[in-house]
DNA sequence: GCCTAAACGTGATAATATTCTCATTAGTGC
DNA sequence: GCACTAATGAGAATATTATCACGTTTAGGC
């Protein structure tokens, strides 16, 4: 039974380590006096919390590199996602394979979402068509969208827009070279 | 002369007008009574402050899809930043071209580093060599990290690393679909 | 030229988040 | 079994952040 202490996550994460038995209480996360946390109660705890447990599908939109990074990448499922299919716009990617998976045309785009039910699209097409492709999503059914290209997309109060814009990042590190 | 008003800014961010008029404020950034704040000052202030104006060099590792996709976006000199070489482990790709840049040796990767006085390091590597590297990046003179690998790497304090985890998006669609 | 209204700048206030303090609990060693 | 120590949990105190209220400034209309 491994355990660990408030105070060993605070010193990993640089936080303090109240900060971690707040948290860890408010989300039900109760530890022992003298042990500390048990760490799979820990793991299951935020699990349940942040629902990666249950699993969701979603169609990734624009097999670029992008595109074709994130479907690489086998982490996903860990977090309740799979990636059920890839669309794209340019008939020479249309029936290609892309990390195991045959590119479909957009044509099939509005059928698919329909048919599978599907509640979440990842966006890693141009920036310029972003809009346009988000409201045809939206009016397909979908709730969610993961958007990697750098344009912030409008849409209904109830669909979620995650933006992935990396050139935060790189503020920040532009920030620290001039100071 | 365009102008912009702290209450549109406002609007399209989804905070307070205050909030605008004093983030501005704290940074130089006057507006006029009745009008409100002048476009292009306001762009200038805001590329000063963050120094997107100052250009610096980086070096990007590991040549595969995320590697190429980030070397194929042409937005990152708005920002100052210019990535001028590519580094892989892979002799199969070492010589090959990534969006118009070749390949290099791992070998180079020190020698380059130190030549050229590069300071910024993007890392799109497989997760398990992270720290290994990092440790290499970091006696060669490297001073930030953009790190593009699910792992926590630890540096010394004068060292900037931004972590690109995609996953905390993901952590926030999973969160939005289970409550 | 003066009045009006829109928008700023800023000090006061409210809300939130973080840290401190300490009583309580549970292992450890004798 | 009992004292001791390391760690939690919760409430108080503090610090930070966001919002409100209001005096001031300036373009536009009469």
């Amino acid at each position: 039974m491994k355990t660990v202490t408030s105070a060993q996550i605070a010193e990993a994460l640089d936080i303090d380590a109240t900060q971690v038995r707040k948290d860890f209480g408010a989300i039900g996360i109760l530890g022992m006096g003298r042990v500390g946390f048990e760490v799979c109660e820990v793991c299951r705890g935020i699990r349940y919390v942040l629902g990666f447990d249950q699993t969701y599908e979603g169609v990734l939109i624009g097999a670029g590199h992008l595109g074709a990074a994130l479907m690489a990448y086998d982490g996903f499922d860990v977090y309740g996602l799979d990636i059920v299919a890839v669309f794209d716009n340019d008939p020479k990617k249309v029936g290609s394979n892309v990390a195991g998976t045959t590119v479909k045309s957009m044509r099939s785009l509005k059928p698919f979402i329909r048919k599978h039910h599907i509640r979440l699209a990842i966006l890693t097409t141009p920036a310029a068509v972003s809009q346009q492709l988000t409201d045809r999503l939206v009016s397909a059914g979908i709730k969610a969208i993961w958007n990697f290209t750098p344009t912030r997309v409008t849409v209904p109060e109830d669909v979620l827009v995650r933006n992935e814009h990396i050139s935060l990042g790189l503020s920040q590190i532009a920030y620290h070279f001039t100071h």
